[in-house]
DNA sequence: CAGAATCCGCGTGGATACTG
DNA sequence: CAGTATCCACGCGGATTCTG
């Protein structure tokens, strides 16, 4: 089944591999996470991504915003509000990094000891 | 479920921090789904992954080497040769990945589409 | 063939200061 | 508060060379 699909993103479809390429990087998908099925302001983004610096956020935050994975809602205040939400590709997306998460919750104990194993 | 993962990693948990971050790379997680439930020499990787270099490919082979996502066998003939192969948290992972690849699929059109519509 | 090592440019990304 | 802009260091990552 995606026999294709990774022989596509290994080799040639450039549209596929720049997508892949502008989501598999961990800020974006920290922020994907974060923002889950809930609405977030800039400010709790920058609290929860932890380690996040002002200028990755907004940076990431575009990115996403420009492949349609966030919306970005913009409140005439002031001060100024701005609320993100992920769009529906952007929670199906959600649904795989969750997958991630899980995969590594589940074999932190198999990684640690594999690290330790590891005379490099 | 993952309200709990998701947190970890946004936030505290250090060492699944740090494995999340080694992972969601573009060149990790292609190089996972290059191997597949196959084994490849080195040589077929730097061919089939396309566009990485040399050294990204040795560094990040280690990198997955380290955390035990692959094994690497070394056949003490000449000239040398070097299989790669997931092991079954590597396997695991590669799920997700397939998954990723399947959603960029999925909604290649929309992205594309989003991506027109957004002037910035 | 696999990989270690070296050199080095360029972009990533942090810190800071400034607008609306 | 959210975002842009500027400056700059550091490290990623490519190209090349050298071993076993």
């Amino acid at each position: 089944m995606s026999k294709q699909l990774s022989g596509d993103l290994a080799r040639a479809d450039s549209l596929a591999r720049e997508i892949f390429s502008d989501i598999a990087n961990k800020w974006a998908l920290l922020i994907i996470e974060t923002i889950g099925d809930a609405t977030k302001r800039f400010t709790e983004l920058k609290v929860e991504v932890d380690g996040i610096s002002h200028k990755m956020l907004t940076q990431n935050l575009r990115l996403l915003e420009r492949n349609g994975l966030v919306v970005r809602v913009v409140h005439p205040t002031v001060p100024p509000r701005v609320d993100y939400t992920l769009t529906e590709p952007g929670q199906a997306l959600r649904a795989t990094v969750d997958a991630m998460c899980d995969w590594t919750q589940r074999y932190l104990g198999e990684i640690e000891e594999a690290r330790s194993r590891f005379t490099g």
